[in-house]
DNA sequence: CTGAAAGCGCTTACAG
DNA sequence: CTGAAAGCGCTTACAG
């Protein structure tokens, strides 16, 4: 039982040809002695590590639990397995950045984070195929996105349709690409409507309640204000809502909000929040499937996930009164 | 330059002895060739992998959000690298279970999933160091966790402390250990203030916003209705707020609520949550550094981080009226 | 149809 | 002080 047989046939080698008898017995032994190959020998050999690396921002946004939610599901049904990396020491002192890059260890990345860092710079200057998850940018690579302006301009059309004029936009950090698509969407479902906004009607906040209460605070104070907020995360309409109980506002009477992307969480606050629902579980499986379509050598390109996005009707928006 | 005298100068070898010159010029070499070695050829020869396995259950859960966190940080300062599998997958069909530890591809594993399944079937039954996060059971292994019943019976003794003598136990899955501690620590605390606890005021619940939903609809029906609840979990404490709204209840005035666990979020909610917050993150780098030495060869017992809970008081909790 | 041999890129006794 | 050699566990032309 020659172990170069042995291989062919537990790999399944199509052009070998062996005695039924012998890959019986060769099947038979693996399976007694319940053999399995190392992976590490197996990569070093084959220069294929099945193994593909992740690199996320911070965890704490749900957003990103499931991307790497759908990430390791996708991967697992290709055959990979999946190496995680904090963005935040990734661009720092890159030492996971050497570990999963130089030393090999991955056959293909997946970027969560943004396109400014170290981690993009690294993975150009270098042959490892990579794709970009929600993260959108021109010349850096193929990226998986959503269509969150469609997203958006579903939530300005809802809000409109409930009659409301003044409708702020409570984006996301202004240099993040999913934001400025957000915000994109927002100007053309308001454009669309034959609706104006006035400047200040329009900030730039964290993705965090944090960040949506102090934006919240300041949509609040402007004059005139607001009838309705168009949030760009879940954390920052939660947000929003909290400044709005300062000076005593009550939603949705005072003020409807929508926010965007749901969570199970949504349908338990006070008020329930409506939200737009966005694919993000097909979005990274995609991204998974792209990364393993570029590491076989196909030529890919930039995708939009077209499933679209739904607005939740729940408790946090209602006509203008 | 031999290729061996090179590797002991760039691994510091201590027991090597070369001209500092010579040292020099490797060292030189390896940088400007950015010379990094492959992980994979040395996992090989070295048979440690430098890589560690980490089993999660369901990532949309907060907690296992700062598991992960926790884990890939500490991992990384130790030289570790992490390879995340999904709990449900790896109980199912064990093919990332195949991979990660029959391939060989970790040198350890952290497992913050139930005890009971195949994972830990699988790992008992092999040579492969492993301990698990936040759960604790007798005879399977080294295990790292939260001491849940200081953490409740703070939870009991603040609502005692209110005034508050009609006080229920909104409890996780009933076989859960970590639910079962912290059930353990509720009766504690209500033994310790000479309460009693009626049947009816103990129920277990999925640690979710729908299973808390349920479980205080179950709860506030009871006669007599408990005038403050002590939750298990964030998610169900925000559920049970919810089920409150129903009857027409208002919280705190009618209902205190106290749940467990902190997260951002429960700043910005109405009433913004009193909880408890747990050392989440020191247990996981704990449980790192533990598997780490495990890994060493050093002998490691069971560890129960004793960094003490802290109440977080915000407005979910007041005096009865 | 089957097996001996080379080699993936390292580390580490061992010999000079 | 330095280098040649073996070997980690595989896969894969190549020769019988």
């Amino acid at each position: 039982v020659g172990t170069s047989v042995a291989s062919r046939v537990l790999n399944a080698d199509p052009t070998v040809s062996v005695r039924p008898e012998t890959r019986e017995r060769i099947l038979e032994a693996a399976r007694s002695l319940s053999y399995t190959p190392n992976a590490f020998a197996r990569g070093l050999k084959t220069a294929r590590t099945m193994t593909l690396g992740l690199v996320l921002p911070n965890l704490a946004y749900a957003v990103n639990a499931e991307i790497i939610r759908g990430a390791v599901k996708q991967a697992e049904r290709e055959g990979y397995v999946v190496l995680v990396a904090d963005a935040e020491e990734f661009e720092r002192a890159g030492d996971a950045y050497h570990r999963l890059l130089q030393e090999r260890r991955v056959d293909g990345m997946l970027i969560a984070s943004g396109t400014r860092g170290r981690a993009i710079d690294g993975l150009t200057s270098q042959p490892l195929p990579f794709v970009l998850v929600n993260r959108r940018e021109a010349n850096v690579g193929v990226s998986v996105s959503l269509d969150d302006a469609a997203g958006m301009r579903l939530a300005v059309e809802y809000l409109v349709g409930l009659g409301h004029t003044q409708i702020a936009h409570l984006g996301g950090p202004e240099n993040v690409d999913t934001a400025q698509r957000r915000l994109a969407g927002f100007e053309q479902g308001m454009t669309a409507a034959g609706l104006g906004v006035p400047r200040s009607h329009v900030v730039h906040a964290p993705f965090s309640e944090q960040g949506g209460y102090d934006a919240g605070q300041r949509l609040l104070a402007t004059n005139p204000r607001p009838t309705a907020i168009a949030a760009a995360s879940l954390a920052s309409a939660i947000g929003a809502i909290a400044a709005s109980r300062t000076p005593g506002l009550t939603v949705p009477e005072d003020l409807s909000v929508v926010g965007f992307h749901d969570a199970p969480i949504a349908e338990y606050l006070n008020p329930p929040l409506t939200t737009i629902r966005m694919p993000l579980q097909e979005m990274a499986e995609v991204a998974i499937g792209t990364l393993v379509k570029l590491i076989g050598g196909a030529s890919v390109e930039d995708m939009v996930i077209s499933t679209p996005p739904e607005l939740i009707e729940r408790g946090s928006a209602s006509a203008p009164t």
